[in-house]
DNA sequence: CGCTGACCCTGACGGC
DNA sequence: TGCCGTCAGGGTCAGC
């Protein structure tokens, strides 16, 4: 599920549910994700309160006095809260429980998240080297522009790299170069800037409301049992490799950037 | 430094 | 019904 609008969603969600609350119990499942989690994360967070949920890129961070959980969801992994006693099911791996009564609970099919300990005032190696947030002024197609010349490989893998600007996986690079009439396979140094200020624009206009789309089933995140909001129907080329553009008709082609699916209109994208 | 492909893991789905 | 190959929204890392 997880891109950036899911991991905004998820952070709207249990953000009033945790802030302000105290860590009674953590209880580690299964300790191996992407990397292992520590097993000394539930003795140091036992007993401390929760300060704040923010997010840096897709990972969330959660803020206590003595240091910070650092919470990744990879590709299938959901963050939810539940009531206590609730059993978990397969591929819960582990639990926060919190004071007044609210458990967040980690579920992770394929384990390629992760969740991490970060001591106060150190910056993770993950977290370094990470380009501008989307949906900011750092984020711009001047330096966008500048950063792309001389490099030959495909705009997408360029939009996508995280050194360049975060949050963009592939639905949305997909969608935004649609939207933004480049095709997907075109190098990122032959691009003008005119066509930059196009991506940025509709980069942060597919974002903002595919976060506003989540935000309208944040209920969810407490006692229910549906999923977080999805965004399928307003999808212009992701996952409709085939069927006619939405736009002119013709159908869309599909190839394989960095060995990600990519859909294009071979009308509307240039 | 830039770029490509292998890899981490489970589950869903389509073809035979 | 079962088996097998392919694919999936994430990212790191080695190697050229």
């Amino acid at each position: 599920m997880p891109e950036l609008p899911e991991v905004e969603t998820t952070r709207r969600g249990v953000e009033p549910h945790v802030v302000g609350r105290e860590v009674e119990r953590v209880v580690l499942r299964e300790t191996r994700l992407r990397w292992p989690i520590p097993p000394d994360l539930p003795s140091r967070l036992q007993g401390q309160p929760l300060e704040a949920v923010e997010r840096r890129a897709k990972y969330l961070l959660f803020r206590t006095p003595v240091g910070t959980v650092l919470v990744h969801l990879g590709m299938s992994g959901s963050l939810r809260l539940v009531s206590p006693g609730q059993p978990p099911a397969r591929h819960d791996h582990f639990d926060i429980e919190l004071s007044g009564g609210h458990v967040l609970r980690y579920n992770d099919p394929r384990r390629f998240g992760c969740c991490l300990w970060l001591p106060p005032g150190e910056t993770h190696a993950l977290l370094s080297g990470l380009g501008p947030e989307p949906l900011t002024g750092d984020f711009n197609a001047e330096s966008l522009y500048r950063r792309s010349r001389g490099r030959k490989g495909p705009v997408k893998a360029y939009l996508m790299d995280q050194k360049i600007v975060v949050g963009v996986g592939n639905i949305y690079a997909n969608e935004a170069l649609f939207l933004a009439g480049i095709r997907p396979d075109r190098a990122a140094g032959r691009i003008s800037l005119a066509r930059y200020r196009a991506l940025v624009e509709q980069v942060k206009l597919v974002l903002t409301s595919a976060i506003s789309q989540g935000g309208t089933t944040l209920r969810d995140f407490v006692g229910g049992d549906g999923k977080p909001g999805y965004f399928a129907q307003q999808l212009y080329v992701y996952g409709r490799a085939g069927q006619p553009c939405k736009r002119c008709g013709s159908a869309l082609r599909e190839l394989r950037i960095s060995q990600r699916s990519t859909i294009y209109c071979v009308a509307c994208q240039r």
